[in-house]
DNA sequence: AAAATATGATAGACTAAGGCTATTAAGAAG
DNA sequence: CTTCTTAATAGCCTTAGTCTATCATATTTT
């Protein structure tokens, strides 16, 4: 059985002709007569009865071809599905995203991919980046937003900004006036740092070690937030991605001196898995970021 | 696009890789292979990403194998429709019957197809031969239940069985305490006959045409039961088929007397078109209505 | 009654779709 | 670096589906 079958066997009913069945499917008559003849031998029935004058179809065919249609009805929902999926940029997406990143490039992009693809579902999922490649290498996820690291070279990246780090330091502190600083500076300081697992951790702690910069061990923040507030309360000092820094640098008791170049950077990058059948959106979307945020880091 | 198609794309959702996919659709991996790639060409869309170590059905895939499986049970379905019809003794038949069989025949026969043929949905059309014959012809009955007469050659035919008839007059007629009687010696007598159109009638008329008897041109009834009230009211005559007549012979002012050897007779049988497809049907049906009959007329 | 017409079935040749085996290519794992 | 796994590719073969030409049959016309 075959869809093509099927059709034959609708334009025979509805034709009673052979003839004009067959030219209505665009075949000739004996090949629409051996394969309705094919149909009945497979499905074992009579589905109409013959003569020279008339073609008198039986209640098994009647009921067949009612069948017959509404296959041929969900063969062609089909294609449309299909048809729909074809617009990348549109349908479900997930994307995963690191702890540092999310809250501070979300405002930033989500208003704007809103605005450009309203027909993408996002479905935003917050980890940390070895759940995140685990996720998007099982196809939980679509993609990734998240600083590059060393290990991800398995999967096709697109990058999407550089973004320098800035020291964050209470307003009592004595440096709390300066407007640039060197990271050397930072030799013999005690820093702050994120929670094991956080990549900027490592990051941070690579800049501060060549720096030589030590880590305040009595305490580990689960975000940045805590950090920034820690920073205040206890005048430490740690270093902090610049979208998480407010414009004019010094809010809430807490100042952000820029260091000067070359300043500690971290690259954040869109990840995807190679063979991923959404480059295109992933392409457009990256696009779409890269340019969002280079407007938002110019007004630091 | 295929059913096959949509089976091999069902078991690699399933299974997640194409050898073993190819194994359950009993098929080698390129053969399988190549039909998912046709059908990404076809539909025009990545249905799964692939990868030495995983296949991830992409959102359009999981769609796709979502209406595929219901395709699926839609061709199921079909197959099971052709199979119920294809018990010969199940679903419905239109059987079109004279007006001198059905109220006689019925009775007899009805709770028997019932009895024996329970999946057997029967629609009874009571109608003049020529009127049956049409609607034969034309597919709107399956089959008939009649007097046969010249001119129904080209249909199939099953003798049912011969139902003779017998002289029905008032009981007070001279000749009502008769046994049997002569098909001559009506010769000279008025006889009472159906209207036109009735097949009856005309073969009634050719046994008393031949007899000498002559028609009463003052009344013709339009139906057998008119008929008989009219012989009890008129003191007249007429000839009715065996299985209208009641066991003893006397009823309601009326009495039959059967005629001697050779007695007239009609042959009832059952009609069909030549290729019906339901040949088997009309062959236990005929045999059962043969039986039954063959038991009723014995007993008179 | 014979000829013409209409219509579905059959025969035989051709093409293309779908199948197989053998091999290659690309990752992953040891 | 080699081995293993797994999907893709190449090349060949079989079969299903198609076509044209013709036949068989029934109906209508002459």
């Amino acid at each position: 059985m075959n869809f093509r079958d099927l059709e034959y066997l609708i334009a025979l009913e509805e034709l009673k002709h052979f003839r004009k069945a067959a030219d209505k499917c665009f075949v000739s008559q004996p090949t629409l007569s051996g394969q309705i003849k094919k149909l009945e031998d497979e499905l074992n029935v009579q589905l109409m009865e013959r003569s020279s004058r008339k073609v008198i179809f039986t209640p098994a065919g009647l009921d067949i071809v009612a069948k017959a249609k509404t296959i041929l009805l969900e063969a062609k929902s089909l294609k449309e599905i299909a048809k729909s999926h074809n617009e990348p940029m549109r349908g479900t997406l997930h994307i995963g995203l690191i702890p540092t990143v999310a809250p501070y490039l979300l405002p930033v992009i989500i208003p704007i991919i809103k605005q450009t693809f309203p027909d993408l579902e996002l479905y935003l999922h917050e980890n940390q980046t070895h759940v995140l490649l685990k996720q998007l290498e099982e196809g939980e996820l679509d993609c990734l937003l998240l600083a590059l690291l060393p290990g991800m070279e398995s999967f096709k990246k697109l990058d999407l900004y550089d973004e320098p780090l800035e020291l964050a330091l209470s307003d009592k502190h004595v440096w709390s006036s300066k407007k640039t600083i060197d990271l050397n500076e930072l030799s013999g300081e005690h820093v702050l740092m994120l929670a094991d697992g956080h990549c900027l951790r490592d990051q941070a702690l690579g800049f501060c070690f060549t720096a030589g910069a030590i880590e305040d061990n009595s305490f580990k923040a689960t975000s940045l937030e805590t950090l920034r507030h820690m920073i205040s309360a206890e005048n430490g000092l740690t270093l902090l991605p610049q979208l998480a820094i407010p414009i004019n640098r010094h809010q809430s008791g807490v100042k952000y001196i820029p260091f000067k170049s070359p300043s500690p950077v971290r690259t954040i990058s869109l990840l995807s898995r190679n063979n991923s059948a959404r480059q295109v959106c992933f392409d457009q979307l990256a696009r779409l970021i890269h340019e969002a945020v280079s407007d938002k880091l110019q007004e630091y």
